[in-house]
DNA sequence: TAGAGCCTGGACAACGTTGTCAGATGCGGG
DNA sequence: CCCGCATCTGACAACGTTGTCCAGGCTCTA
């Protein structure tokens, strides 16, 4: 006597849960597994009568495609992977949300992780994420040295970096121009007769924060103001961190009288500290927060645009995975500059 | 003579761009397939100086296991879906960040897919998911007829719903008290003095909307209030419709006094609208907003915490995967008020 | 030194799908 | 009536991996 156990009646647990596949479908519809393929993937060269068979088997045992076995066989996953810092933080969110609406209108789905800005992280994902066949890596990364992607580039695995470039390799790269805004979110407040300008901001060997440094450097300088060591807290973006250096910055007997705070996390922390201070600090914050023209004063924000970051990303891989995309390149979106009046404070002394 | 073209010489972009296999690494070895296999996996029962030379040959050929045959053979695939409405909200961000350290501590991917609020995208994507066979599925749903998973909870695929119940099957759900803590903010508002309070929020065919007006009606039927339509304003979240819905509240010959909002969206808005008049009037709104804290006057909010909703349907969905959970159950997590100076304004009038 | 037992390595099938190819069927025209 | 052609269908191999199982070589003991 034959096993007449149906696959169902087993023990559940092992194996998906035991789903039926296009065997199943085939031997209920009483055809042959092949044209249960075309009918799953509506390709030509089945009778109507033949497809309504089969469809309502489908629908009996509730048969779904298993992508993986599909994949195997086809080589391509149409889904692509996006690393990035953390989802949780409100720059992030926008930026992922519109790699997936790109994928999306190229029928890929979006598997996304969180690299905590750890650089082993980063790796263990960019790695479990090419294990899986993604057909291309969108990557803000984390660390500095990307030469351990070098064999999936060779494999054809389509990469561009975002919001900072990587790290010796030669890939393409989508990011903010952070110097150019920097320096003139510096020179709208030397404008508004500050000198006395502090910055607080990320490690200088994170490109952004390097970035963003370099520019606030370069309007000094253009201005002919000397900065003083005293004005540049770098490193520093913990809340209890920033908060020290922001009043440090302000008890000095020569305080500063304007604030350019390096990205989104910082600012909020020196809003917090301005407030509790009398005396009117102007501050410009690079990256716009959510509100901040309610504030009294509104904050002025070197904005970047976030969604763009990602959709430009997006769809140069989707180039370069189309074939129409050569060599790596570089490219550079433009900042803005959103006055709300915290920049145009004038100096208080 | 033999086709001597290396694999990688061929023209690039068919299958994985070329991948070495095991294949390819076993022969580069002079070992066994099932030898790679097993250094590849950590299996036991390999000479130090075989792995050596296997591991050799992986480094050399920059070889790669492909997860995709591995799920194939294995029948788990370590990842888990997450639907969401949208990853650009703040409310969710957190929320995805950690479903992902949940599954990230148990070896499991995270793939997320935005709905967009819409239903059958919120289908589309769950059955995409399925097809890829996550081993689970966090679904935040949009739609409110999910008999669609029913073969897949049958073929054993663990489902959580998060933020709203499932409608039509019976799974797990993780929730916020919407219904207590709407009901505490409004009578937080009573408590202040206020009796016109005013309630703008989602369509209430939306459970959290649903539940959040409940909490509103029954708060003010505690105080022995009768509400007033024009108190009203359901099924309206878009900036330009809520602005219109806060005017006509508050142009009312009989204005309201307060107003309660029904999601984060909404309260930002209001608060606009808020600031542009003089006369104070109250808000309390549903869902925390950053720098809240820090307007004029502060936002008095029932906060939900969206973390702690996202770790808890991720944490109930490892225990369905590891078997120690058995019957669908119900979770309500509390809400938090968090009075900020908004909420305590006495009535105008 | 023979035999038992252990350790290492490899051949083979299977996972569920799709591409290839050839067989079966039906139809029209010579 | 037969042949050719078009249309529809199914058998089979392959994708890259892992589980099963067996073979061969080694060590250890009697």
């Amino acid at each position: 006597m034959p096993d007449t156990t149906r696959r169902a009646d087993r023990l559940p647990g092992n194996r998906y849960g035991n789903r039926p596949t296009m065997k199943d479908v085939a031997a209920r519809a009483g055809v042959g597994l092949k044209t249960v393929s075309r009918v799953v993937n509506g390709e030509p060269g089945v009778t109507p009568e033949t497809e309504r068979r089969v469809q309502e088997a489908i629908d009996a045992l509730g048969f779904r495609r298993n992508d993986s076995a599909r994949v195997l066989r086809k080589g391509r996953t149409a889904s692509i992977g996006l690393v990035l810092e953390d989802l949780a933080d409100p720059f992030y969110g926008p930026l992922s949300r519109a790699v997936e609406e790109v994928a999306r209108a190229h029928g890929a789905l979006l598997i996304n992780g969180s690299s905590a800005e750890d650089p082993d992280r980063e790796q263990e994902l960019v790695l479990a994420l090419c294990a899986r066949r993604v057909d291309g890596l969108v990557v803000i990364p984390a660390g500095d040295d990307h030469r351990y992607l070098e064999p999936e580039l060779k494999a054809g695995v389509a990469t561009v970096f975002v919001d900072r470039p990587a790290g010796r390799i030669d890939a393409d790269v989508v990011v903010s121009d952070n110097f150019g805004g920097a320096r003139d979110g510096v020179a709208h407040l030397i404008a508004h007769g500050h000198r006395r300008i502090g910055f607080i901001g990320d490690m200088p060997h994170i490109h952004t924060a390097g970035e963003r440094l370099r520019g606030y450097r370069a309007a000094m300088e253009d201005a002919g103001i000397p900065v003083e060591d005293a004005w540049m807290s770098l490193g520093v973006t913990d809340p209890v961190r920033v908060r020290r250096a922001a009043e440090q910055m302000l008890a000095d007997p020569h305080p500063v009288t304007a604030i350019f705070t390096g990205n989104n996390r910082v600012t909020v922390t020196v809003i917090r500290v301005l407030a509790e201070h009398t005396r009117g600090v102007a501050l410009v914050g690079f990256d716009d927060i959510e509100l901040a023209d309610l504030l009294q004063p509104g904050v002025t924000v070197v904005a970047q645009d976030a969604a763009a970051l990602g959709r430009t990303a997006a769809e140069r891989l989707f180039r370069q995975l189309d074939g129409t995309l050569l060599a790596p390149d570089r490219i550079e979106l433009p900042t803005r500059l959103v006055t709300r009046g915290s920049g145009e404070l004038p100096p208080a002394d």
